[in-house]
DNA sequence: TGAAATTTACCGAACGGTAAGAAAGATTGT
DNA sequence: ACAATCTTTCTTACCGTTCGGTAAATTTCA
């Protein structure tokens, strides 16, 4: 499509292959903590090719930004496709809760934190164009069905993306069952998946 | 009270004041972004005064880790005394979402990520002792009532707790409202209190 | 032969950390 | 009471390393 082309301008595989080495670094361990020279080591090339396709490492982290949120908006769009609410609510929380889109939280942080105005208002733009927009529309049509309801959709986005978080990252840590004092042997990983998740959000937690 | 003597040994003045001005620079921006020079700055000492109480750069931050730690588990631990299982929610709810102890999350990350194994399972065990437990406990006497219902307090405190950061991140971002498609004038940080979050936790959103 | 792509070699600045000793207050001998 | 001593606390000046970034030359390919 057009309008796709003219948001993600046609880029050199040298370009690509350094955004692509460079993602999963940033994601896990932030912008400060990945060095230039880490960068170029994964991406197999030297320094000076990193800085003959981005200007700075600010550049570099917020082309590395864009391409998450477009890769991982495509994913949602996809997974807004299914029949019922329910059923979509839960194909978004399973892209959400994918290995591959994990720790967004930290790239968000380091976004604000590290990104000059002009770029973060840009990456700002994307994040709700790509991310927050498309869950944000099924919030929206959930609402207007009545299969949601009491909140606007806003919020209901923004309660999904941090629960989205929150289960990956105690899901992950095996450590919880270790220290929990009345969870043990019943806090496994699949109790934290997407279908979980969904359950919680529509229905919450109160008893009687 | 003999015990919290042992826990938390008296610390000498200087070593607090780096703390106190340590915690805020590492809560906002993370371990690695913040310099040993932005600290000794902030509490206005020299550097060798810094390695004269601390070890090397992640000492401080484990002792930072841990003074906040103890700090939030003091306010949970009062929090958890209300009548009624949802006040206490509400009121777990206002100390997590209080301005000073927002953040947590990125701190949880630098802990896993810049702190060596020994002092890790240190941090894990505080972090388990005084903030999961408190509102673990809470969510136990919970079940035991049937107010809540469902899941083991474990995951019933995961998923409070990933609320309260994302309410925190969202309800701090003016800039949401602007980009939000169907909740313009809707999204103020009032609506993102520590009642909202309650209400939501408890009853979800699904409607009908 | 000329533009695009990539390299070797290097720069000043900031990083975490330290050696060596000056202040400062408490402790001691007389 | 008073100076000498000792221990705790804090400073000036500096170290080697790594940081982000670049000048200038070379390779690649059309």
């Amino acid at each position: 499509m057009m309008h796709e082309q003219l948001l993600q301008p046609t880029q050199a595989p040298t370009a690509v292959k350094i955004i692509e080495a460079a993602l999963p670094l940033f994601m896990k361990r932030g912008y400060t903590a990945v060095s230039i020279t880490d960068v170029i080591k994964a991406a197999e090339i030297t320094k000076p090719t990193l800085y003959y396709y981005f200007s700075d490492k600010e550049e570099l982290f917020v082309q590395v930004g864009l391409h998450l949120m477009l890769m991982m908006g495509s994913q949602l769009q996809e997974a807004a496709q299914g029949d019922s609410t329910a059923e979509r609510l839960t194909s978004l929380a399973r892209v959400l809760l994918a290995e591959r889109n994990a720790d967004m939280r930290l790239m968000r942080h380091e976004m604000f934190e590290h990104v000059g105005p002009a770029n973060r208002d840009l990456l700002v733009r994307a994040f709700y164009a790509h991310l927050f927009g498309p869950i944000e529309a099924v919030m929206a049509e959930g609402l207007a069905q009545g299969v949601l309801a009491r909140y606007p959709a806003g919020i209901l986005t923004a309660m999904f993306l941090g629960m989205s978080d929150s289960f990956h990252e105690f899901g992950q840590q095996a450590r919880l069952a270790q220290w929990s004092i009345a969870t043990v042997g019943h806090f496994a990983n699949p109790m934290l998946g997407a279908e979980t998740m969904v359950d919680l959000f529509l229905h919450g937690v109160r008893g009687g």
